[in-house]
DNA sequence: CCTGGCAGTCGCTACTGGAGACTGCTGAAT
DNA sequence: ATTCAGCAGTCTCCAGTAGCGACTGCCAGG
């Protein structure tokens, strides 16, 4: 009957199994922890153990004569522990190593979340994903337009970070090449360094403002601007690899059901649900993990997921991995950990 | 002992069994066929027949005492009756008007073969993509370059049809931004209407040429033009949508194994994979269809391919559908055939 | 409080038998 | 020469059984 913390025997019991269960996927015996727990105790003390924290909710037995497995709880309590370790150990320099020599020196920004995306998945072996910043919040840098056709004009706007989105504009009447090169140099003198969202609104007060413009030019500017920003906020980029591993699970030990390896493909497809879904964890800095029936969705009961955010303010994305609850939470931990260090200094290297 | 045709009662029994056994996934029995075949002959002369076509490969007993299946053979009869009664009946125009109300009027083109991917798979149910042709036979139309710092520019290219690639290059020595925007001029005057590829030897010819060039700007745009054209080549455009549906097939009736499941995944996200595999079937016009053992790689031996071209001379590209062989071939088949066409045209409309 | 011993429970595997689903074959009918 | 009804044969699938092995829970003694 220890109240809230777990005496130090109870502690390293639980420690121990969920360590072990999770490299082995099998029970763990009685007998097995107490040669491995590192205590000098008989099998038969590990099963009193056991008995207790089976009550408290930590571990749970598929069946009378097996072995215990961590539950939620159990795993929770582990990677409380983990993430609690961590803050001392956090090397984002390797991370950030690999990322660079996998996405080159100066990439796009979607090609960095890209590489980035693809590195989690190699080093964790589980779905890795990575969400870019609402576009909304980008600083805009510059814009540029680009004639397809008398009446189409293909925007090209950079925002700081080697952030590049393009979109196909549609005029009301023919604009000459000339007039577009203009419009773009009066919209980058005045806007440059706003972020997009402010841009938008700065563009809409002027155009209600001066409703009959004196200057064409501005007015054909600023209308361009409008239509360009159109409908900014809704899509965010969203990158994801590692689907295969997803079929690996569910081989092995059927860490993963079919049914729940279908439930994250759908999420692999429609990406934004995995945006939906994050921003309910988006809040504080630092590494946050969700195990299991944590998950508000119950199609997810069986996946953790370890994400972290990067970026400050109201300009902040995230990086992660997705898995079976049944992971490797230090490595997934801390690669997701230094995934988002180095991205966060790609950021500000960039400014 | 019928050589090369077969006889019509035979054809309609492989016929329906085939169909039948798409439709149902379970081994077809005598009694079946005696029903459905719209043949009044007894089961027991069905038999006959199935032993028949048993020796000429078409069909296959699980085991013993089960119904008759289609071999890898008796698809290809299936479907190559199909493909030639398809010939009248193609109706593209639903597949593009389906697709333009998802694309838009007037979408990128990356956009435009992204939602013909996720169409195919919306309406086949099986995985669905679409290739680009390659960016060395585009159109150039337009370049333009974006200052990014003193030493990096973002080079913007547009290709007929709304094929928009970026790119950033690092520069040797810094460009105002003023001789970038007299560079841009100078290409888009001289090289409009060449592929790109035409371009790249073009302007590598010049610089070959006029070793010492008299004209700075020229010099800078030729050099720019090259790094901007580096490495076109390599990485064509892909688009892949449905993965889950691959779930759905290998929990259904095990339609599709796990390890197909995973190797199919894994072509999923290396997309170049898949590219490489359909450079061997791109040469004719019209659709075409693999079928299980067909493939060279003896890893998709349980899948089936369904693809079109779109396009002209070296300009092409592909769409298609990928399955497990017990695929709805005739669904399949149209489905790509109108999403080819769709494509090609409006490919047309925008030249 | 710890521990060795022991009975009890449950999953896993192999085996068995019977029901069900089809087929292949045979001999009679057309 | 075909076609067909009937029948024996084959194989899967399912349910039931038994033995083995792996653990646990509990108890009684240190």
């Amino acid at each position: 009957m220890t109240s809230g913390a777990l005496s130090d025997r109870t502690h390293r019991v639980l420690a121990c199994l969920v360590k072990d269960y999770i490299d082995s996927g099998e029970p763990v015996a009685s007998a097995t922890l107490s040669r491995r727990a590192g205590l000098a105790v008989s099998p038969a003390t590990i099963r009193n153990v056991l008995a207790q924290l089976e009550d408290m909710g930590y571990v749970s037995q598929p069946h009378t004569s097996a072995g215990r497995v961590p539950t939620d709880l159990g795993y929770r309590y582990y990677v409380d522990l983990l993430l609690e370790t961590r803050r001392t150990t956090r090397d984002a320099s390797t991370m950030e190593a690999r990322l660079r020599s996998q996405a080159g020196d100066a990439p796009l920004f979607d090609h960095l979340l890209s590489s980035a995306s693809h590195m989690l998945f190699e080093v964790s072996h589980h779905v890795g994903f990575a969400i870019a910043p609402s576009d909304m919040h980008a600083i805009f840098q510059r814009i540029e337009f680009v004639p397809l056709s008398s009446s189409r004009v293909l925007v090209v706007m950079v925002a700081r970070g080697n952030h590049v989105s393009q979109k196909v504009i549609e005029l009301a009447e023919a604009i000459a090449p000339s007039s577009l090169t203009q419009a773009a140099n009066y919209l980058n003198a005045e806007f440059a360094g706003l972020s997009l969202d402010e841009v938008r609104q700065a563009v809409l007060a002027r155009l209600a403002q001066e409703r009959t413009l004196y200057d064409e030019l501005r007015a054909v500017a600023l209308e361009l601007a409008r239509s360009s920003l159109e409908g900014i906020e809704s899509p965010t980029s969203v990158f994801i690899d590692g689907a295969s591993s997803l079929a690996d699970d569910a081989e092995d030990t059927n860490a993963v059901s079919l049914s729940t390896l279908r439930t994250l493909l759908r999420m692999v497809e429609e990406k934004q649900r995995l945006v939906r879904l994050l921003d309910a964890y988006l809040d504080g800095p630092g590494v946050a993990v969700v195990i299991g029936a944590e998950h508000p969705d119950p199609q997810l009961h069986a996946c953790s997921l370890v994400v972290a955010t990067y970026g400050d303010g109201a300009r902040r994305g995230a990086v992660g991995v997705i898995g079976p609850t049944r992971m490797h939470y230090s490595r997934a931990i801390s690669v997701v950990d230094g995934a988002a260090g180095a991205v966060a200094r790609y950021l500000r290297d960039q400014n």
